[in-house]
DNA sequence: GCCAACGTTGGC
DNA sequence: GCCAACGTTGGC
C-alpha cells in the first residue's frame, strides 16, 4: 500500500499503532481492498513521491473492509457526491503497525531483484495505490530488510 | 460508445 | 518542474 510520507508515513502509523486507510478513490485499488483483503493479511507499507521511494515497513489488516466515511463528508477532500450511506461507493480497511525497516528498501533495490520482475508496482506506468503481492514476492522483499 | 481535454500520480 | 502514463469527464 502506497502513501506519501508527507501525508502519512510508517512513523505516523507507528505512533498511532492503528489507522483507517481512508481516501482511496480509484476503482481498481478499491476492488483489491474490498475483494482481496482479509484480517491478518500482511501489508508492505510503501513511501511514494518522496526523496527515497520504497518499502518502509510492515503493517497488518485488522478488520473486514467497511465504508469510508470521508466520502459522505462535504468538507472532506475525499467527499463523493455520488455516494450515499445506503449505497456507499468507497471502502477502507484498518491497519495496525507491525514494523519499521531500519533502512528503506528502495525502488532501485526492488528493480534490481530478479525475483521481483513481475511485481505490479514495478510495471511501467503503474500508479495504483494498492496492489496485490504474491507470497514469494513478499518474502523476497522482507528478506531484503533483514 | 467514441474520443479529446483535462486532472492526477509519481519517478526523476 | 518536467513528463509519461493513466483515469475521468463530458460533448456528441
Amino acid at each position: 500500500m502506497k502513501s506519501e510520507p508527507s501525508e502519512y508515513s510508517i512513523d505516523d502509523l507507528k505512533r498511532d499503532t492503528k489507522a483507517p486507510w481512508y481516501g482511496v478513490r480509484n476503482y481498481q485499488a478499491r476492488n483489491f481492498m474490498r475483494d482481496l483483503m482479509q484480517p491478518g493479511d500482511a501489508v508492505l507499507f510503501y513511501h511514494s513521491s518522496c526523496p527515497e521511494p520504497g518499502v518502509a515497513g510492515l503493517a497488518e489488516v485488522i478488520g473486514e473492509p467497511y465504508p469510508d466515511s470521508t466520502q459522505f463528508d462535504p468538507k472532506s477532500p475525499y467527499f463523493d457526491p455520488k455516494a450515499t450511506k445506503e449505497k456507499p461507493c468507497w471502502m477502507l480497511v484498518d491497519l495496525e503497525f507491525k514494523k519499521r525497516f531500519e533502512r528503506i528498501i528502495s525502488l532501485a533495490a526492488l528493480r534490481q531483484e530478479k525475483k521481483l520482475q513481475e511485481l505490479i508496482i514495478l510495471r511501467p506506468g503503474n500508479r495504483l495505490s494498492i496492489t496485490p503481492v504474491t507470497q514469494k514476492e513478499f518474502e523476497t522483499i522482507v528478506q531484503r530488510a533483514a
